[in-house]
DNA sequence: GTGGTCTAGACCACC
DNA sequence: GTGGTCTAGACCACA
């Protein structure tokens, strides 16, 4: 799951993947996130990296520390997250997407195809 | 044009920058490169740092290199680039596009509306 | 063991002499390769030199990268190398010998004394 | 037939090329080699070029220059040659080749097969 | 501590 | 003039 070699730091990486969970509800408001320690033997990483993404996790208002207990996910999370995430959507990926669907002439039907799945998704 | 403060490195961007003047037909095949140290000081960057796009390049068959004469753009160019920067939008940008819509449940309708865009120049 | 006056680049005669390590199993699989700045000093080179060097591996899938931590011999490397020096052999290599045979109108007898000794590793 | 990338000097090539001919006899003793100039423009290559591969050539003593009417193939030339490359090819270029064959554990088979094309070349 | 990038300047071989 | 390599030293991000 997690990339040693990916152009996005691994701290990065583990919070995004942090914010993913709380997004799709398998994490949810108030539940205690693995500590430090259990989170850094599982995903085989040092604590310090670990340490870092709470941290900023924490920053961004998206974990609360309870000193002694652990850090658990902040009541406004899930649309904290959900806010920032869309306007990178809408300003940086998508743009970015349309400009390469342009320029390297790809055709609709193969970008269409996948989004058909999404429809699906939306019936749910 | 060059974005100092940018992620990827100096030496990238000046090669995705050639790479879309290929593309774009203002660097045709056959063509000279301005000659390492030329760009160098056209850009302000140091000549090892263009030595490193050059170099670059050249192991991805886009330029090639003529031994005291120079580097120029290679026969297959366009076709690499493209395929390239194709493979780079399936493998990487789309999925990565599709999981965020999926997660923030966005709209179809917004994505599709920039992409009706496409079949006007499907049209031309 | 570094010629410096040699034709090759000093940080190609580092590569290779990283890949004979791999291959005689001085270098294991798996096995942490020294730290950039610690071979540098080692060699007495420039760890830009270096930084090429395991550039060139990691490319070449010889070696891998963990972000922070260091390089690492990855696992297909001996399985890389050695199809690599063999495709450099047959296309390269051999047929050079074989032109020189011919041009120089050498014995059979004066090549085929050296390879019977080929001989006796093929019964080992 | 000439190589731009290559390792070695393209005036390297040339005069490698010249001998060649001169072994082969498709350039006899007493012949006169083609013009700076005509070389150049067949080759498409710098006339300096050629002239420093004459240079050298003359230097070693394969070809004598009768000013004004052009390079000649000189007696010795191709005895000079011969022994030349013979102790190139002894003392360099086999036990190279028996290295490689060694620690790539190349089949004697490989190697015999294209020597005996050698044997046929014997008897002719 | 690790890698990664960039600059400045030097030196070389080749065309 | 061209590329190519190396050094020395700086700065940064990441673990």
């Amino acid at each position: 799951m997690i990339e040693f070699k990916n152009s996005k730091g691994i701290f990065q990486q583990i919070g995004d993947n942090i914010c993913d969970r709380i997004l799709s509800g398998s994490l949810a408001v108030g539940d205690k996130v693995p500590s430090v320690r259990e989170q850094a033997a599982t995903l085989g990483v040092n604590h310090n990296t670990i340490m870092r993404t709470y941290s900023e996790l924490q920053r961004d208002e998206i974990i609360t520390n309870k000193r002694g207990i652990g850090y658990f996910v902040a009541k406004e999370a899930p649309s904290m997250i959900r806010e920032k995430r869309r306007a990178e959507f809408f300003e940086l990926s998508l743009p970015e997407i349309i400009k390469q669907v342009e320029l390297l002439e790809i055709k609709k039907s193969d970008v269409t195809e996948l989004l058909n799945k999404l429809n699906d998704n939306e019936n749910k």
